[in-house]
DNA sequence: ACACGATAGACAACCTGGTTCACTATCTAG
DNA sequence: CTAGATAGTGAACCAGGTTGTCTATCGTGT
């Protein structure tokens, strides 16, 4: 009977969604010792990764140039979350790894979105909740890293 | 039996989602004559409506500053999406309304959202995206327009 | 009637995060 | 051992956001 939502609702949704979720995040982690952290940082630390990786693989996994993978990295580093060392088998790398700071600041994001997806289980119910994530599932690329989170509202 | 998904998997699922809904809104969009259009213009000509704005109430609208909002009219003026005229009532003030060209891109955007939802609906069955929408609308604030979409990435 | 506060718009300087182009240093294969 | 590919960096530019300042106009209270 009710007729179907106007299409544009959807997108919408989801992206108010994904906000909601990654504001809260960053309240959470401001709280907790991470004032600084910006929401691109938790994503592209994550793409980082526990080994490390250099500019040119970051922006790749990411979808960006390595220019501008390398400002992150650098704006990264200065806060902490990074630092770069020198590949002694092939001396043009550099290899960014997380340091301590950047480890926790990962792995609280990691139990704080656990607890956020907790309270959503709370309010829609642990079956719809797997439903919804599994409607998700069904509709998105498999990679999750190729966000191209950065920039990507600017794209041509 | 299954365990539960890690909390970060929904937010960039979430955010997957959206980003495959713009961007192939914005493939087709392409197609039909709407080239230069971005991800960002179609929010705010939605957001400027049928009966026009000013800079400082699509600011409000936005949660932008007069002045951002300013430029994108700019912006959106320069490819002929929209036009300034001084209101007579009031000579402070510039109204800023859809052209043409503008209220056929916004309509075909609606027709290519529909279309979408369509698809969606098709693949996960009409209730299960009610289901999902209803969710989302469950978790998400109520106002679809404050998205901050221009720049929250990069938010203090 | 008019002065004063509020409002609309515009301009400038700056920030972030992206782009392209150009360059150096180093590695690797023929 | 040279030629080409690759890693990193720097510069110039762009979009879109911010704050701060300025002018023009409106509207209200005395």
């Amino acid at each position: 009977m009710s007729s179907t939502p106007p299409g544009f609702e959807l997108p919408l949704r989801l992206f108010l969604a994904f906000r909601v979720l990654i504001d809260e995040l960053h309240a959470e982690l401001g709280r907790q010792g991470h004032p600084d952290i910006r929401p691109m940082h938790g994503f592209v630390m994550q793409a980082i990764g526990p080994d490390g990786t250099t500019a040119v693989d970051l922006g790749r996994t990411l979808g960006v140039t390595k220019q501008a993978a390398g400002k992150t990295i650098e704006t990264l580093e200065r806060l902490g979350y990074v630092e770069r060392t020198r590949d002694p088998a092939d001396t043009r790398r550099k290899i960014v790894r997380l340091t301590p700071y950047g480890r926790d600041a990962l792995a609280r994001s990691a139990a704080i979105f656990d607890d956020l997806r907790a309270r959503w289980a709370a309010e829609l119910g642990e079956d719809r909740l797997r439903a919804l994530e599994a409607d998700l599932r069904k509709m998105t690329p498999a990679d999750l890293w190729r966000l191209d989170i950065p920039g990507w509202f600017g794209a041509t």
